[in-house]
DNA sequence: ATATGACCAATTATAACAATACGGTCATTT
DNA sequence: AAATGACCGTATTGTTATAATTGGTCATAT
């Protein structure tokens, strides 16, 4: 990160919004705790949105640097159960993720309803077209619609967040326990006869991630 | 049903509370609905939430009964997958008993504020238990744990009805697919190696299933 | 007996207004 | 140049009084 400053400001800002919210925390507070006055946040943000914005880009490009991590690590991490399940994992070792997947209006409040370039780009899509990819890398069984498994996937993603809102907590496994179990569910259900090949969905991966990547890191050179 | 006129309020209450909620549906707005006074409602109910109580108990009871009828007529009904299935499909039909399963407030309203008893009760050890008499009927893999397996079902029944509020429904394929998916997916990684005994799981669903209903038919003999 | 709807207390919605807090700016300081 | 915080217009929130609606009752009618 080229500025310490900017640096302090966004953390600040991932620390209050989780705490109190977006609309709850004021531009006041962030200075406060980034130790900066007021006026200052604006030599580095145009504004709150903004900030919130930044903050949501850095948050997802973490993210997914973990995935691919874990990924990469994993001897399984090419095939669709082990990608899914990294990405699970990814997902819920950030709260911040964890709040944007929900749509969680008590931490992102009023930003919801204005900004919706961010948050409303459809993840489904990209997660069909890969699906397809893995499937001719033969790292997904070929008689499965993309439509439907994508859609699966979206409600695992989506309930493993949500589910804490319904259930009480006493009766909600350990969440690593869960990610496995779907994981062995989907390698069952999904994994090609022959075991699959696990390095060509790694190079399907990164020739998808790769390219986004450098995209991003070349717009945001910090 | 005895009483025509208490099934009116009921079914006008249903209408009405899926149409605009419990709190924007009044006594009067029923009353009228069902065709007769306002009265006329308290010589049935003793209050406007023991009519939405009589209300779910009767959704339940049907959307129990839609399930049984469903898995005694499917082959592959004994089976976990069988059985979670329809008990899905049961549940879909039915807009009234997604809303309780998702706590819509829209619908609920004050509801839920007030009474927990019949919404709170918990779902979840039932399955747990169940998955574990599945096991011993070799209707279920002996080498999953019963608290997660239960934990992912719970996911998917709640994301399954959710999710509409998270994606565009352009997004979304046919619920029938879904469920269709679901249980695939199931049956390869939970049934037995020896494909399981679904004539043993209907028993064991009997079992559980007649009792509870003699006792509620007895406590409603409507 | 059964059913009605005018009626009641209690809750909730509406309106008008005052007070506050907010995001953002910019003259001044460092 | 870099950073500050007093300042500004607006939007939100709090307050109060008043009006309307609601769930539930019960004297009366059928």
């Amino acid at each position: 990160m080229h500025d310490i400053k900017k640096s302090n400001i966004l953390e600040a800002s991932r620390k209050l919004f989780l705490r109190y919210g977006f609309d709850k925390s004021t531009v006041a507070d962030i200075a406060k705790q980034a130790g900066i006055s007021k006026g200052g946040i604006y030599l580095y943000f145009k504004s709150k949105d903004q900030i919130m914005e930044q903050l949501l880009l850095q948050e997802m490009y973490e993210q997914n640097e973990r995935w691919i991590d874990f990924v990469l690590k994993d001897p399984e991490g090419g095939l669709l159960h082990g990608m899914y399940k990294n990405q699970l994992k990814a997902i819920v070792e950030s709260e911040f993720i964890m709040s944007i997947l929900k749509r969680d209006t008590e931490i992102l409040g009023s930003y919801l309803q204005k900004q919706d370039g961010l948050l409303s780009h459809d993840v489904s899509n990209i997660r069909i077209e890969f699906i397809k990819k893995m499937q001719n890398a033969n790292c997904v069984k070929k008689d499965v619609d993309p439509k439907v498994l994508a859609h699966i996937m979206d409600m695992l993603e989506l309930s493993i967040i949500t589910i804490a809102d319904h259930k009480d907590i006493g009766n909600i496994p350990p969440i690593d326990d869960v990610i496995e179990q779907i994981a062995y569910m989907m390698q069952k259900a999904y994994a090609p006869e022959d075991g699959g090949d696990s390095a060509a969905g790694k190079e399907v991966l990164l020739a998808i991630y790769n390219p986004a990547k450098k995209a991003y890191l070349e717009e945001n050179d910090d």
